[in-house]
DNA sequence: GCGGAACCTGAATGTTGACTCATGTTTCAA
DNA sequence: TTGAAACATGAGTCAACATTCAGGTTCCGC
C-alpha cells in the first residue's frame, strides 16, 4: 500500500535514508546479507551477528540501518514485492492477449523463483513473522491480476467467474508449484512445468470435447 | 512418512505412549493445549508454560509426554494430515465422478479448514519449523491426488496432463482459497467459493464455446 | 587543518524461555 | 498392606540473542 511501492531499492522505514556514499553501500550490503541468512536459515535461526558478520560490518552498525531484526525483515518483503511485480509484468508485457499472458506469466514467475529462492522464502515466512507485511504482499497482486481478469473478460478473452475467488485460486497454483518446482526441485524442466500448469488454467480438467 | 500414518491420536514419536487413562487423558489435553496455543500465537510466541497451564497441568509435566517444543509440533502436524486426509475421503466417497469428487472435495476442505482454523495454522507454519513433517504432509496427499487423477483420465473423466504438476498446482490452489476464504475472511458464502473454484480447475479460463 | 556530521564499533546489559531434576503423589498388582 | 511403576511438579539452571551505549573513526566544506 503506502509510500514506496516504486521500484527497487526500498530501504523502507529508515529514517530517510544515508547521506553518504558509503553509508548507501553499508545500507546495500546490510540487506544484501540479511536476505541471504533469512533465506538459508529463517528468521528466527538468524542472529543479527549473522547478518552483520557475513555483511563485514559491526553489530552496533545494524542499529545505525534499521530500528529492529523484524524491520530489516519487512523491508526485504516489500522488496520482493516489487521486483517480483515488476519482472511480471515485464514477461506480460507483449502478450497477444490474456491466455497467452498467464502461459507467459507463470513461466517467468517459475524463473524467477528459482533466480531468488532466499527472497522467496523471506516471503513465505513472513506470513508468520510479518502477517501485515504478507498481506500486503498478496493483496497488491490480487488486485492487479483480478483487474486483469475483468478486462480480459469484457473483451471475450476469458470465460467471467467470481475473480476473487478465481486470483486467489491463481495465486496459489503459482505459489505452490514455485515451491516444489522452484525451490524443492530446482532441477525440474521449467518449461514442461509452465505448459502443464498454464493448460490446467486455461483448460481446466474437463475432457477435451472430440470437436 | 514412516511407521504412523495410521489414524487419528497420533502421539507421535512418545516411547510407547501412557500406560494409565489417567496419563492418556493428560496426553489429550495437553494436544489440544498445544494446538489451540501454537494455532492462536504461533509456534515462537508459544511458550511452554502457555500449553501447561491451558492444559491445567505442571510444567514439568509437559516433558513426560514429549521429549521437546518441536515433537509435539511434529505432532500436531501429522494429526492434521490425518484428520484432513479422513475428512476429505469420507466427503468425496459417494462421487459419481472425478469432476462431481472435485467439486465436494474443495468444498469440503473450505469447511474443514474453517472448523480447524488452528491447526490448519500450525500445518502452514511446519514449513518453517519442521520442514520434514510439512513435506510429508504435503506428499502423503500428492501421491493419493495423483493416483486418483490417474485412474479418471483412464476412465476419460478428466483430460490427461501432467498429473504432478496438476496436482500441486490444484492442492495450492486449495491452501490460498482455504487461508483467504477460510481463515481470513471466514464470513465468506463457502458454497459460493467452492462453486467457482471448482469451475475455475474444472473448466479453466477459456471462454466457453458457443456450443 | 578544523569542526562537526555521518558513520562505525563491540563489550555489556537484560530478558526470555526451553529444559532439568530432586522430590512428591497416585495407582494398582500381588 | 505394600512397594514400585507411573505420573506430577515448579524452582532453578543456562545459553542464546536483541538491543543499547559510550566512545571511536572517516569525510568534507570552509
Amino acid at each position: 500500500m503506502s509510500q514506496h511501492s516504486g521500484s527497487a531499492p526500498a530501504q523502507a522505514e529508515e529514517r530517510s535514508g544515508p547521506k553518504t556514499e558509503r553509508g548507501r553501500r553499508t545500507l546495500r550490503r546490510l540487506l544484501d546479507a540479511a536476505g541471504e541468512e533469512f533465506g538459508a536459515r529463517g528468521y528466527h535461526e538468524t542472529a543479527i551477528s549473522n547478518i552483520t558478520q557475513r555483511a563485514g560490518v559491526g553489530l552496533g552498525t545494524f542499529y545505525v540501518y534499521f530500528k529492529s531484526k523484524e524491520e530489516v525483515f519487512r523491508a526485504l518483503v516489500a522488496d520482493m514485492g516489487a521486483r517480483t511485480r515488476h519482472a511480471l509484468s515485464e514477461s506480460v508485457k507483449d502478450a497477444p492477449n490474456r491466455l497467452e499472458a498467464e502461459r507467459l506469466g507463470i513461466r517467468a514467475y517459475l524463473e524467477f523463483v528459482r533466480t531468488h529462492k532466499s527472497l522467496y522464502r523471506v516471503v513465505m515466512e513472513a506470513q508468520f513473522v510479518a502477517p501485515e507485511a504478507y498481506r500486503d504482499y498478496y493483496r497488491v497482486f490480487s488486485e492487479a491480476y483480478r483487474q486483469q481478469l475483468r478486462q480480459a473478460a469484457a473483451r471475450g478473452e476469458v470465460s467471467s467467474g467470481d475473480d476473487d475467488v478465481r486470483v486467489w485460486a491463481l495465486m496459489g497454483a503459482s505459489t505452490f508449484l514455485g515451491l516444489k518446482f522452484g525451490v524443492w526441485e530446482d532441477g525440474a524442466d521449467v518449461g514442461a512445468v509452465s505448459e502443464a500448469a498454464a493448460d490446467l488454467m486455461i483448460n481446466g480438467l474437463a475432457p477435451r470435447l472430440k470437436e
